[in-house]
RNA sequence: AGGGGUAUGGUGUAAUGGUAACACGUGGGUCUCCAAAACCUUUGUUCUGGGUUCGAGUCCUAGUGCCCCUG
């Protein structure tokens, strides 16, 4: 079944300091869309320079939506996420525009385009908290897994003994439903929206050159006090907001526990890693149309593909 | 210039004369309500030339690089 125009998102991706706030906010004001943000970090208020959100001044115009959705103390999950994204999609559509979503945490991609089987089994902070106190124990983590190898055996089959962080997720849906992890209902098949995607690509020594000269510019801004502030307000250092790159690196400095060459050299690394893991991700996702950001005909690929629907291959593999 | 020391993956280190190891990095991957999270996994090394020895990262020797001391 063909989708109606009004039904298709356009879809902005790739890792980080690649260049996507750039190209979109062009593309975007060219071509009168409306941002959709597609990142985890971006949401939480008051994070900014360590998320390089942008700032109103940089969106020359352009509306943005799903950024400053949630406190920094708030816990935020990928079900909220579409939830909320599919919300400001389709008030973006009853306008009659477009919505381009740019980002890069491809899980929340993923989330949109093929809907979470589970999707009304959301976390339970009591059964995890429990569960999390036995992962911690000496051989607790095996210990969880044998408890799912008897409640959920193919799941168990499937998630290493380390991966306490998805045996616990499958042992709760578990205990709340009753039913094993792996054989939960698939709630909703098809997804609201039709995906056409774009990610943004570089050679990775050149990625990594950018991503460290956008760390000393976060820096020069001032990414330690913008985490000293989080922190001062109340904000704990636990928090989920605060396992994003950039802050949890800085806490440690902030709190005179480490140096700026330790935290300077952890950032630079945790970023590069990152940069690598969304690569890896997006080549999974499929019908993607992949652009090198450095080319010199990046945004007329990119324009193309916002015109014409280039890498739309949803039937397949193009013509 | 003389004396001493040192040389092991990209980096930091380990190895009674007996299969060269560990950490970090690098590369690849997983992901169905914490995802900028969490987890899995690969790769690659004895400075060079001689010598001793069944066998040399290890001992001897010369060279080269680096470090320290003296002048």
């Amino acid at each position: 079944m063909e989708k109606k125009d009004q039904e298709i998102c356009w879809v902005l991706t790739g890792p980080t300091a690649s260049g996507k706030t750039a190209l979109s906010i062009r593309l975007a004001k060219a071509h009168d869309c409306e941002v959709v943000c597609m990142d985890s970090m971006q949401i939480y208020r008051r994070m900014n320079i360590g998320t390089a959100k942008p700032m109103p001044e940089e969106m020359e115009g352009v509306p943005h939506h799903m950024i400053d959705v949630a406190d920094p103390d708030e816990s935020f999950s990928v079900a909220r996420y579409q939830e909320m994204a599919e919300e400001c999609i389709a008030d973006i559509h009853a306008r009659g525009k477009r919505a381009l979503l740019v980002g890069g945490t491809g899980f929340y991609l993923r989330a949109l385009r093929q809907p979470m089987a589970m999707g009304d089994v959301s976390a339970d902070e009591r059964i995890r908290a429990e569960l999390e106190a036995i992962a911690i124990e000496e051989g607790g983590k095996q210990r969880l897994h044998d408890m799912l190898e008897v409640a959920d055996p193919v799941t168990a089959a499937r998630l290493h003994v380390n991966d306490s962080r998805r045996v616990i997720r499958a042992l709760e849906v578990c205990r709340l439903t009753g039913v094993p992890f792996s054989q939960q209902p698939q709630l909703q098949t098809e997804s609201r929206y039709q995906y056409c995607v774009a990610t943004l690509t570089m050679d990775r020594s050149l990625l990594y050159q950018r991503v460290e000269k956008r760390i000393d510019v976060m820096f020069a801004q001032g990414l330690a006090d913008e985490v000293r502030g989080l922190l001062d307000s109340g904000v704990s250092a636990d928090a989920q907001a605060m396992k994003a790159i950039g802050y949890k690196e800085l806490v440690p400095f902030v709190r005179g526990e480490a140096t700026f060459e330790e935290t300077d050299y952890l950032l630079k690394l945790n970023t590069r890693h990152y940069a690598k893991r969304q690569l890896t991700w997006m080549r999974r996702e499929p019908d993607v149309l992949w652009v090198n950001a450095l080319a010199p005909d990046a945004y007329d690929r990119l324009e193309n593909w916002y015109v014409n629907g280039v890498g739309d291959v949803s039937k397949g593999e193009e013509a």
